[in-house]
DNA sequence: GCCGTTTTCGGCCCGACTGTTTTCAGTCG
């Protein structure tokens, strides 16, 4: 995609311009640039021809300039400009911890220092700690960001983060009052990856709870310590910034840490064009605090209403705010039920009625149990001698365990002609059947899905793009606009499985869907009783798509979910 | 380089921590 490509020379134009100690605010809008055309939702050839470039926030005459230059000559001017005598791989190096545009610069200069190896030589032969500026402890902390750098450039994924944060409250709960701690920052975006975590915790013994942090046995290495601020690393190699707040600015706090950094700069912008000021301890008008000790609050004194943390990425939610257009979000208790899961029929870890249970204590109105089908060898799908015997066991549930709707699920498997393997007993019986793509990923995969999807039968399509979060891409060519049109024809749902190592569709592509009006299905997708509470994730992340209570099928009472056939 | 409900010129977000400094620059989030 183009628009990525001319994001990525942006960026690299900004770092490039740093380096060479350019006017910070040209850097600033290169890197504003960068961002706008990432997040852009058409191509930017559709902009330019339709002229309406300029329009985009962000971007003025100049890059406007530079992206029609590239569009027709597939070359941009500024980036050789400003790239000209800049080694792209010492700009790399910035990754670095400690290592900025300024001390880039003097290793450039002083060692002739191009690249990582470079560098790792430069400190190995004790070359750095001659250059000016640089004591025996930054060489040594360069040597260990270097380590660091090589070892976890990739970010955690979503899953990863919340066990770990589980891990780190858990540990600190001993040592420390954690009942109002909150991890900010990408985990409560919810962003599909998070580079670390940020803990916040209301406390007036600041220097106590950074302490008890910095004695976790959890805990590698201490990078900081402070009266308000610690950071650690921790045995995986992740790093956990912990800051500790007066419990009456926990509001402005949560909004600082929370981000993300561009909705924090454009909620100070507007704050300072009123005479205010907002920083962690509050918003101030001079000396005097005007708000502070919730979120609300904050939001309130700049004249918005409160902005879920999913949604906080500055892709016009503040002008939604401002506008009262700002959608109301899904909450998690608007979910009456899960219509993706399996048990121990399939390949879940639980029998039915352990399952069952968990959904009842969850409050769940309804649960669909969506075993594999027969076709999935490797996940012992149902025959239709044992699809009976399941019957008999939900039947069984179902008298036994009050409150909770079961349905008689199952999960097809869409095979290479765009098939499904449901049988006889199963379509006469079943009340909620999800389909699948599980096999041939690089045939044909979006003309077989809007085959499958033409079957009355099917209610929804499960995981629609098939990717793994930062471990495997997707179908291949997958065409998800074409399978969003007919989902949106034909009313078949489409899943936002909340599984982390998953999330498919993803927010962003939710978000796309329901702009359609696709019927969103948001489910678990478990493997076992405790993946139930997934579902709360789910939740949050159609809130970073921006979906509402209409926009998710399984907001409504049993009677209404299913389609007309 | 971008932008305008105080502006077409003059602004452009804020504070903590570290290390190397003798009062502050650089980096980070």
């Amino acid at each position: 995609m183009v628009n990525q490509e001319i994001s990525r020379l942006f960026g690299l134009i900004a770092d490039a311009l740093e380096f060479k100690g350019e006017n910070r605010f040209r850097v600033l809008a290169y890197r504003r640039g960068s961002e706008a055309v990432a997040d852009l939702d058409e191509d930017v050839s559709v902009l330019v021809a339709e002229a309406r470039l300029t329009e985009v926030p962000g971007i003025g005459k100049g890059l406007a300039a530079d992206i029609a230059e590239y569009l027709s000559r597939n070359r941009m001017s500024a980036y050789e400009t400003a790239l000209a005598g800049v080694p792209r791989t010492l700009l790399e190096l910035k990754g670095v911890s400690g290592l900025g545009p300024k001390r880039l610069a003097l290793l450039h200069r002083e060692l002739a220092i191009t690249d990582l190896a470079g560098l790792e030589r430069a400190i190995e032969e004790d070359r750095v700690a001659g250059v000016p500026g640089f004591g025996p402890k930054l060489v040594e902390s360069l040597r260990r960001g270097v380590q660091r750098y090589v070892q976890s450039r990739e970010r955690m994924t979503l899953g990863e983060a919340l066990r770990l944060s589980r891990r780190v409250l858990d540990r600190l709960g001993r040592e420390v009052d954690t009942r109002r701690a909150v991890f900010a920052g990408s985990l409560r975006r919810c962003r599909e990856t998070c580079g670390d975590l940020d803990l916040l915790i209301p406390s007036r013994k600041g220097g106590e709870v950074v302490a008890a942090l910095t004695r976790l046995d959890m805990v590698e290495r201490v990078l900081a310590a402070g009266e308000t601020k610690g950071s650690v690393l921790v045995d995986d190699g992740r790093q956990i910034d912990l800051r500790v707040v007066p419990a009456d600015s926990l509001g402005a706090a949560l909004c600082y840490f929370t981000g993300s950094k561009e909705h924090n700069v454009r909620l100070r912008e507007i704050a300072k064009k009123r005479g205010l000021k907002i920083n962690e301890y509050g918003v101030f008008r001079g000396e005097e605090r005007v708000a502070g000790k919730t979120e609300k609050e904050v939001y309130a004194a700049l004249d918005l209403p409160w902005i879920p943390p999913e949604m906080r990425e500055n892709r016009g939610e503040i002008e939604a705010a401002r506008d009262g257009t700002l959608p109301e979000a899904l909450r998690f208790r608007q979910l009456r039920g899960d219509l993706h899961v399996h048990t121990s029929w399939s390949n879940g870890r639980d029998p039915v009625q352990d399952t069952v249970r968990a959904a009842a204590e969850r409050g769940h109105r309804y649960l669909a149990l969506t075993d594999h089908a027969a076709s999935a060898l490797h996940a012992r799908g149902l025959t239709p001698e044992r699809w009976m015997a399941r019957a008999a066991e939900i039947e069984r549930a179902r008298r036994e365990i009050p409150g909770v709707r079961v349905l008689h699920g199952l999960e097809v498997d869409i095979d290479q002609d765009g098939g499904i393997d449901l049988f006889p007993e199963a379509a006469a019986r079943a009340e909620w059947i999800v389909a699948g793509v599980h096999a041939g990923f690089r045939n044909e995969v979006t003309a077989r899905m809007l085959r499958a999807m033409d079957r009355p039968e099917v209610d929804a399509i499960v995981h629609p793009t098939g990717r793994l979060v930062d471990r495997r891409a997707g179908y291949e060519g997958f065409d998800l606009d074409a399978v969003l049109e007919k989902a949106a024809r034909t009313g078949v749902c489409l899943e936002l499985n909340a599984d982390p190592d998953r999330l498919d569709l993803s927010a962003e592509e939710a978000r796309r869907a329901a702009a359609r009006g696709v019927r969103v299905l948001v489910s678990s997708g478990a493997h076992g009783a405790s993946d139930l509470d997934r579902l709360e994730l789910g939740a949050a992340l159609a809130r970073r798509g921006w979906l509402t209570r209409d926009n998710v099928v399984n907001t409504a009472p049993l009677r209404s979910l299913r389609r007309k056939r």
